[in-house]
RNA sequence: GGGCGGCUAGCUCAGUUGGUUAGAGCGUCUGGUUUACACCCAGAAGGUCACAGGUUCGAAUCCUGUGCCGCCCA
């Protein structure tokens, strides 16, 4: 089977993948014993829409999964979608048109479910049409009936070691989602807002004056706060205060934290603003003065505003305030000097209400956590100190808790004395709002209240190695523990990371996975910033940049391996601009591989590697040395998830070692072994075949299509490996480690790239014909370039080759080692010097019959006198080529000729 | 305000434990080519390695400081 002129990408991508899941190639053979490569994949979050930056940081574990394979190693890479939670929620709100609250709680599970399969579909689908490799057989989703049994497992091994607990607090509320959320799923909104400064009143009828951007909140004001150094109000301290609007009266209290340089210097404390407030309330023990519902509205204690939204009664409260002249000043804050926290998933302010919920306790586990993270190894390292930042700086425990519908069951019920009952291992998963727990604890089992939360979504996928171990169920993976490796983007080491961690370590004191490959970001480039020649970047927006993002689309337009290669540009952890000319690169790089794939296919058809062993000759072990540096070089950097390098000495070595210089230096063997020998004609394919097949395996975790279509079409005779993905990577040999053929090689591409100098700066074609060239070099040099004359012959296209101590007119090039003087083939030039007269004047008759000079043509005719006739006969392409023409004739009578600047030398073409 | 990362050719980026003349691709310029490839080949131009100090025989690389950009956290 030989190569097509052209690679038909579209039909042999479909073709190999249908293949590849046919065949089982990537299946994970639970019972190998072959060491295992385990991949802890993100799943990904059903929120919609395919992004561009799912690509990219997916295909970079996707190469690395390939790359393991075909190391040997028994690679599991599953797939998972993290399909619960509130973001699926949020989503089928959206595209329903319905709210979850207003709905039975079953029909709008239904309509999750509903909503989500389709997305995974859509996820599955891209992900398949990008090659990869999963063994899909594996695939999980995070609300599964298996999975759920295992997220309740694990809430109920925490429950049980109390690691977590149920406890009234304040915590992060969203009065939208209304449902309770963690600290990792706060987003920070630069927003404007006014700065309101009003006045409270002491007993003595004194004005204490305040800022605040939520004048809302004073229905809820519980004290004041003064640092106790602040001269101009320190004697407040100890006195009431009387709340504006609301009358009640709050204490002045000292405290550092009150800094005296901001607003008014005096601060309110209410239930709750911001996390200050609480810490005051808990550690000055203040009253609880709610005044917010769950809805987001005023409660009784806001007296007339009772009802209104919070925004409502910020503008309210605001109006009444300047009405009865307790404002006496208010500043615009520019967004970008005020933070809002938001909630991450709908973007409603967050707020802190004291509710009721179950945490895992992580606050007091700081240390340990720390050293958890220790333990596995960043890549790149410095994420491991982000890890370390989080932990050290958590302020909350994790909240788990949601008072939402689409997720997995709390496994819990309480009895009228508030005993928690939790389910029994056997009857998982469990819906408490169904079912009853096995053992009621002695309680009768009508008495007790199920549990109506779910967990968060985080809290199900960070069990994502469980669920790829199977932890507790009959198909248990012991392989799996630790897990090999996490790939991840680093804005999710807060959360995922986190908590994936804190999950394994709670449970079996162990860190999740080895390693963690941290990948970055795509971001955009700003095509108008960038006119404005600051180059500035930014982040690509859903909103504002459409589809010109959408993965189907891209895929479309360039291929599933020009995107795989161009996600695997960039240093690991840093962002990378999405760049069409850069995937346009790949296209011409696939070009050339396929090309000189095809190229080596014509000589090697029927070429048996294993007939007989090579006599080697020294430009073959320099390629082949070279090669065995490149393949030392890729795996030393794959090593450490650094797949850029690795693709770049690989990518250098095939285009320019390769393809530049090595098939061109053999050409002459593999066209004419009459002249070249029996010997040297083997040794020149049996190092083509190697060096391409070697070529060929690492390229394929990056573009296993083409890789696949040349492997199977060229080597699957002699190779036996029913995929080039299971094959195993080229090996060193050892044989083309040889000093004298490295020397001999190098000096050679040296003497090659002098001679195409001097070529080009006397404005040569790189293939007119040299009659003698003069070496002037070291005795050792000279041993070293014998070695290769035949070689630096055919390539440069020279006559003779000579030694010398001195040169009468050297190129005023040179290296180190090497001055050169160069004699052209006198009458080679002359006909050079002929066609340079030539071939304006065929553009110019082009021209005149409305063709391009690049056109092709029948015929170039020309007359000349014999002695100009007898040089260009000699070389008769020399013309043809110079006008793309089909033939050349001579002398033909009866034409009229244009003349040249050459006397005696005239030009007529037929078109 | 704190932490992290970055600043290298017109653009996008490499640059190993400090070591000859700092590299690649794209772009530009000059040439070339029909027995793999114009998605090609050869050659050339183009850099005060953000800035200022310091360590060193030697710094893009290590140290200190400054500026700008980005991200994360307050």
């Amino acid at each position: 089977m030989s190569l097509d002129n052209k690679y038909a990408a579209n039909d042999a991508e479909q073709k190999w993948q249908k293949f590849w899941e046919e065949k089982e190639i990537f299946k994970y053979d639970k019972d190998s014993s072959k060491e295992a490569y385990s991949i802890d994949t993100p799943p990904p979050t059903v929120s919609g829409k395919l992004h561009i930056g799912h690509v990219f940081s997916y295909t970079q574990t996707e190469i690395v999964a390939r790359y393991q394979r075909m190391l040997g190693k028994n690679v599991m890479y599953p797939f998972g979608f993290d399909d619960n939670g509130l973001p699926t929620e949020i989503l089928t709100e959206r595209e329903k048109g319905v709210k979850g609250s207003e709905l039975p709680r079953a029909e709008f599970v239904k309509m999750c479910e509903e909503v989500s399969s389709k997305y995974r579909i859509q996820f599955k689908e891209l992900w398949q049409s990008l090659g990869f490799s999963c063994d899909w057989d594996s695939a999980y989703s995070t609300i599964s009936a298996s999975s759920q049994r295992i997220s309740q497992r694990s809430f109920l091994d925490l429950l049980e070691k109390k690691h977590v607990e149920y406890k009234g607090m304040p915590t992060l509320w969203c009065t939208k989602c209304q449902t309770s959320f963690a600290q990792a799923e706060v987003d920070d909104v630069n927003k404007g807002t006014i700065f309101n400064y009003l006045n409270f009143k002491s007993e003595g009828g004194e004005d204490i004056p305040i800022a605040t951007t939520r004048p809302e909140l004073l229905a809820g004001c519980v004290s004041m706060f003064i640092h106790p150094e602040n001269e101009k109000y320190k004697h407040l301290i100890g006195q009431d205060a009387i709340v504006p609007l609301f009358g009640h009266k709050v204490k002045v209290i000292a405290d550092e934290k009150a800094d005296p340089e901001k607003g008014t210097g005096i601060v309110m404390c209410c239930t709750y603003g911001d996390v200050t407030d609480i810490d005051w309330w808990r550690e000055h023990k203040l009253e609880t003065k709610v005044c917010f519902t769950n809805e987001g509205r005023m409660n009784e204690r806001a007296g007339e505003f009772e009802g209104l939204t919070i925004e409502e009664a910020r503008k309210a409260i605001t109006e009444k305030l300047k009405e009865e002249g307790y404002i006496f000043k208010q500043e615009d804050l520019a967004a970008e000097g005020r933070v809002v926290n938001t909630h991450e998933r709908c973007g409603a302010p967050v707020e802190y209400l004291p509710t009721k919920q179950w945490f895992i306790k992580v606050v007091d586990k700081k240390e340990e956590l720390i050293k958890q993270g220790e333990k596995v190894n960043w890549y790149p390292t410095y994420m491991g100190k982000r890890y370390r930042d989080w932990v050290e700086n958590l302020g909350w425990d994790w909240a788990i808790s949601r008072q939402r519908y689409f997720g997995v069951p709390i496994p819990i019920w309480y009895a009228p004395d508030g005993t928690v009952v939790p389910a029994s291992p056997e009857q998982l998963p469990v819906n408490p709002l169904v079912d009853k727990p096995l053992d009621c604890k002695g309680y009768n089992p009508e008495d007790l209240i199920p549990e109506a939360d779910v967990l968060d979504t985080w809290a199900t996928s960070s069990s994502s190695p469980q669920l790829n171990a199977r932890w507790g169920e009959e198909d248990e993976d012991p392989n799996l523990k630790p897990m090999s490796m996490r790939p991840q983007a680093h804005d999710i080491i807060r959360t995922w990371a986190f908590y994936t961690i804190v999950k394994a370590y709670l449970h079996f004191d162990e860190v999740p996975w080895k390693d963690a490959a941290i990948s970055g970001h795509v971001i955009k480039r700003d095509v108008q910033v960038e006119t404005d020649s600051s180059g500035r970047k930014s982040k690509i927006s859903k909103s504002k940049d459409g589809d010109k993002y959408s993965p189907i689309k891209i895929i479309e337009r360039f291929g599933a391996d020009p995107i795989r290669y161009w996600a695997c540009s960039g240093t690991l952890g840093t962002d990378i601009a999405f760049d069409e000319e850069e995937i346009g690169g790949v296209s011409k790089l696939l070009t050339k591989l396929w090309n000189s794939s095809r190229f080596a296919d014509s000589f090697l058809e029927g070429f048996n590697p294993n007939e007989k062993a090579p006599k080697l000759e020294a430009i073959d072990k320099w390629a082949l040395g070279r090669f065995n540096k490149v393949i030392a070089a890729y795996h030393k950097a794959f090593d450490k998830y650094e797949f850029f390098p690795a693709r770049n000495e690989l990518e250098k070595f095939f285009w320019s070692t390769f393809c530049d210089n090595y098939l061109e230096l053999i050409k002459d063997r593999l066209w004419k072994p009459e002249v070249a020998g029996q010997d040297s004609n083997y040794a020149a394919k049996w190092t083509l075949y190697h060096l391409l097949l070697g070529q060929l395996k690492l390229f394929a975790p990056y573009v296993p299509h083409i890789t696949e279509e040349i492997y199977q079409s060229m080597y699957k005779g002699n190779e036996t490996d029913e995929s080039i993905h299971i094959s195993s990577f080229p090996e060193v040999l050892e044989e083309a480690n040889d000093a004298a053929s490295d020397k001999a090689g190098n000096l050679l591409i040296e003497l090659v790239t002098l001679m195409r100098t001097y070529k080009s700066k006397h404005n040569y074609s790189v293939k007119l014909a040299v009659d003698t060239l003069t070496i002037k070099c070291s005795d050792e040099v000279k041993a070293a370039v014998e070695l290769v004359s035949k070689d630096l012959k055919a390539i440069t296209k020279t006559a003779n080759i000579s030694f010398a101590d001195s040169l009468e007119t050297p190129f005023e090039d040179k290296t180190e080692e090497i001055e050169i003087q160069v004699k052209m083939d006198e009458a080679a030039v002359f006909r050079t010097e002929l066609v340079a007269n030539i071939k304006p004047i065929i553009t110019k008759l082009k021209q005149g019959l409305g063709l391009k000079s690049k056109t092709p043509i029948a015929k170039v005719i020309v007359q000349a006198t014999p002695e100009f006739t007898e040089y260009l006969t000699a070389e008769p392409t020399q013309i043809t080529a110079a006008g793309r023409a089909e033939n050349v004739e001579f002398n033909v009578d009866g034409i009229e000729y244009t003349a040249t600047e050459k006397d005696g030398l005239a030009v007529a073409i037929v078109q």
